[in-house]
DNA sequence: AACTACTCCTGGAGGC
DNA sequence: TGCCTCCAGGAGTAGT
């Protein structure tokens, strides 16, 4: 589920509340969620302090003491929750499935840490994909190497040149899938795909190749705009393939039959490429 | 190199 | 209510 946006989302709220903490305990309900990538088992973890968090593609790092780190990536229904002594909620994202305000630990919460301040970081996954790898901090680079990552589209360098320069070599792609593609930019999910398909006035399956000057410059705008706009100003809000759209986002994502924003035509639900994708018939001609 | 299908899982929604 | 099928925001692997 989560994607960029929702860990960057995350990642800035417990920015605030996690760094200076230092680990106390550590359960593990489900032994495959928690990799040994070199740093140790959990109960390791106990007496590091956790320095900072932060963020590649859809990646969460967890920087600690003694030059080691957690690696988190949430894949499709993963949650981190940090609630204080009380239960009060000090920091959560990911998805929203158990509903954030759900009692914790609950019966898919597979990894807690308790902390020094007796406050709890909960990771809860309904679909058990999520991962969660110990790592010295040498070796962070070489696990996200192993995903072969794109360039952040959020990032400085990713420029309309560069994405032309991609482009180039993977003209033939249609759109979406390559979007998709983590190795082709590094964190847009399914539902940012639509969205951004939409803002370049592309469809899924457009191909590269076919893009001149404007219509290249325009998925650049799409893509960064997108994704700026979900960190900034609020991300998606989906619950089993629905979107309750605020101040017009999502646009297409999830409204299959409701109107589109800009013309009034109702959006189309279609598969492409094996996932569920929404058009509007009217502002992306050609398509299906 | 670049497609597709299948796989890992649980749970919610909708049809009957 | 119960049972069934389908679908879900990810990504690695194997086969073509």
């Amino acid at each position: 589920m989560p994607e960029l946006p929702e860990v960057e989302t995350l990642r800035r709220a417990l920015q605030l509340t996690l760094p200076g903490r230092t680990i106390f305990d550590v359960r593990v309900g489900l032994p495959k969620m928690f990799v040994d990538a070199g740093g140790g088992e959990p109960a390791d973890l106990a007496g590091k302090t956790i320095s900072g968090l932060r963020r590649r593609a859809k990646f969460l790092i967890v920087d600690l003491s003694e030059d080691l780190a957690l690696v988190v990536h949430l894949r499709l229904a993963g949650q981190l929750v940090h609630r204080d002594p009380n239960g009060v909620t000090l920091a959560e994202g990911g998805h929203p499935v158990p509903a954030f305000g759900a009692p914790l630990p609950h019966k898919s919460t597979h990894i807690t840490l308790g902390l020094d301040d007796e406050s709890n970081l909960y990771l809860t996954d309904i679909r058990q994909f999520g991962r969660v790898w110990y790592v010295p901090r040498r070796g962070v680079k070489g696990l996200l190497a192993g995903a072969k990552l794109g360039p952040e589209p959020l990032g400085r360098g990713f420029t309309a040149a560069v994405l032309a320069d991609r482009l180039a070599r993977r003209g033939r792609a249609p759109l979406k899938p390559l979007l998709l593609d983590q190795s082709f930019i590094g964190g847009v999910g399914n539902i940012y795909a639509d969205e951004i398909v939409f803002a370049a006035g592309q469809t899924p399956s457009s191909r590269g190749e076919s893009f001149d000057g404007a219509a290249l410059r325009r998925l650049h705008r799409a893509i960064r705009s997108v994704l700026h706009r979900a960190v900034t100003e609020g991300v998606a809000e989906i619950l089993n393939g629905k979107a309750r759209p605020t101040r017009g986002f999502p646009k297409v994502h999830g409204r299959a039959d409701q109107p589109c924003f800009v013309c009034a035509t109702p959006i189309i639900k279609t598969r492409f490429g094996g996932r569920g994708t929404y058009t509007c018939p009217t502002c992306q001609p050609d398509y299906p």
